[in-house]
DNA sequence: CGACGATTTGAATAGGATCAATGGGAGTGG
DNA sequence: CCACTCCCATTGATCCTATTCAAATCGTCG
């Protein structure tokens, strides 16, 4: 690993406060690896070998059962992946690929059970991220079982919008293909809904949206706090 | 609290690994209660203030949005939940309420989190259920997208099956009513999802669940090791 | 330019929810 | 102990949501 990879790392809210000397022992063997789009990272069902962190472009969580597919979670920088599998030392339930070119870290499973039983600030923020995962899935399942297509759609908009400005327009990060599949729905389905937004203020050309009556979308939407807000 | 009741409480794989002192001054302000049916114990959106452990009974996890309400999941001894909301300290994204007469152990948040500094076998024990917690919800995340409501119930019948000992015949432990809100549907569709499985050998009179073709039943359900098993 | 995949739209179908009505038990109070 | 009540559970009818299959269009990338 590069020197200047190796401060990005260390700059991690994971890792910034414990120890050099911990920290550098927990990298020996670990990779910073750049893969380009499409790259499956992991597999549904592997043991869980190394812990991985995306430092750069944007990676997939996905799952499949009997033919079928679903888009889990989408992860962006900087945050960690499959965390739970390797504390737990149990298979991933979830296959994960790049969506961009992306830059991946990797440290041995080994390495951060090691590391948190020397470093009680490592540990500290191991339970903290571990904790806020679990509550982003919490909200998600909250969101799939307590909504309509399109009330999960809206409310993706509805958030995205603050996230984005709130200045009457949307990019969107992800293909409506993706998007679909992490709302839960077929892209057909997905075309429909936005359809159903339109007399919401809901223009799609492409990945630009624009959101003209964003009050409105809101009274369709209902967010909550206590699923929507990814703080909280 | 009565002697007997906190060696109950010495033995859950949580604390049994801690240290007597530690756990004695985590015990400072903890209340182990009773609880009749139908209580509810802690509300969506209210700050973390106690952890939560069902000692003896049943607690159902629920969540509400916009009028609509759905159970997350059933809580059954011995086992903790809103571990990860006293943990971030932030606020409870499921409410709580008891199914049946129960026996809750409350342990003041902050007492877990001081208690987590001073003894790592805790918080060791702390990571480990954390971790399967969240492996717990991302099954029933992926439960939920990647079937359709008959094959949610095959599954159900399945995996109840074999942890009833795997003789043909399974007692309901919860209400149809709470079943088919934990499996996502209406109680009217649970029925009808019963009547669906009536040619693959499943019989219902009342809570008694007749199950005269496993094989059958395991060929449409088609259980997945990664959704359906609470280990791995 | 041409191929391929993403997106959209239409039509038909399936899955689930809602509304309404009825049957069944469990628990309560007389 | 029995009648009553309440709520759970089931069934029918209907409506709405979402998926599937098909086909056309659009964009992008080699």
């Amino acid at each position: 690993m590069r020197k200047s990879d190796i401060q990005t790392v260390r700059k991690l809210a994971l890792f910034s406060d414990m120890s050099d000397e911990c920290f550098e022992t927990m990298l020996q063997g670990a990779f910073l690896q750049r893969f380009p789009s499409a790259v499956v990272l992991i597999g549904e069902g592997e043991p869980a070998d190394f812990l991985h962190i995306v430092v750069d472009g944007c990676v997939e969580l996905y799952a499949t059962t009997n033919g079928r597919e679903s888009t889990m979670a989408v992860v962006r920088p900087v945050a960690t992946f499959i965390l739970a599998a390797v504390l737990a030392d149990a298979p991933y339930l979830m296959a994960a690929r790049t969506i961009e070119s992306s830059q991946i870290l990797m440290i041995p499973a080994e390495n951060l059970r090691d590391a948190m039983k020397n470093d009680a600030e490592l540990t500290r923020a191991v339970v903290n991220e571990l904790a806020n995962s679990y509550r982003s899935v919490v909200k998600t399942l909250k969101n799939h079982k307590l909504r309509s297509g399109v009330e999960r759609l809206a409310n993706y908009l509805v958030s995205t919008h603050e996230n984005q400005g709130a200045n009457g327009r949307i990019y969107l990060p992800v293909e409506k293909k993706l998007l679909a599949s992490m709302l839960g729905m077929t892209p057909e389905n997905l075309s429909r809904a936005f359809a159903t937004l339109k007399p919401y203020g809901v223009r799609v050309k492409g990945a630009d949206i624009e959101i003209s009556l964003i009050d409105d979308l809101r009274v369709l939407a209902k967010p909550n706090e206590l699923i929507d807000n990814p703080r909280s």
